[in-house]
DNA sequence: TCAACACTTTAGAATCATTCTAAACTGATA
DNA sequence: TATCAGTTTAGAATGATTCTAAAGTGTTGA
């Protein structure tokens, strides 16, 4: 708990009662990916009810600094991911369903890069189904 | 013309005024990433105004029958993609700029695939900065 | 300790891509 | 050519996200 205002701070965002609540549930060991919607309802269970918009922006807050990963695997909600090594996933759309792939993965038999451009990130999406 | 009627008829569509118009464009020959609003544009350039509930309708009804693949890259707007042959992409998000990559790739090391699941398709996205 | 102020939170409105509704229209068929 | 299922469309609705602006709070220097 001072652990997380240090941490807050240490990231220079003030530590305020929802960011606590928050990086508290989000940084608690277990690497997560949650919704804006899905940490409302988590926190809601947990009977911390924190506004929408404050969910919304303290995830951006969260991103900014580099707490959180965005993951843009479906066209109608955005994915924050905790774990913000390297990595890739398996993804279900229909199931709603992620999961982290942290071994070493290599993708060879790229072709050269554009002209002027510079990778970024290589992402690797795994669709499951059933 | 009578191509695309055909090819439209060939593939359980009514060839309709609007339907052989965005066939004519997206099926010319050239592979293409267009959205509904890209595609209402280029088609307004050559004087075809379509409304955006058929655009929407028609590519989703050639995405359904297998015509198009749909792209997930961005939080705020679907791609579809003429080119149906299995292959990869370089984005840029900032720029708005996709490149096939119809080489062929390999994506080494994965883990096994989670109990009782298949594995669908595997995407690559490499995004590009600069 | 506390005033002062920048930073935050929040309800509710706004945005915007997409989907839906239901009425008018049209391609296919006999 | 009449009929009807399939299509198109304007406009309303939806839903995730962002914005607005007013009220609340953490920080800091005296
Ligand atoms: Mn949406
Ligand atoms: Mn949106
Ligand atoms: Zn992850
Ligand atoms: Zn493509």
């Amino acid at each position: 708990m001072n652990d997380i205002k240090q941490f807050l701070r240490s990231n220079a965002l003030r530590p305020t009662k929802q960011r606590i609540v928050i990086a508290g549930y989000l940084f608690d060991g277990t690497d997560k990916h949650v919704t804006a919607e899905s940490l409302s309802t988590e926190l809601a269970k947990r009977k911390h009810i924190i506004s929408l918009a404050t969910i919304y922006n303290t995830l951006h807050d969260f991103y900014e600094n580099g707490l959180l990963k965005k993951l843009t695997l479906s066209a109608d909600r955005v994915y924050f991911d905790t774990n913000t090594n390297d990595h890739h996933h398996f993804y279900s759309e229909k199931e709603q369903f992620l999961i982290d792939i942290n071994k070493n993965i290599k993708v060879n038999g790229l072709p050269k890069t554009p002209k002027n451009k510079k990778i970024n990130k290589i992402e690797v999406i795994v669709h499951l189904d059933k």
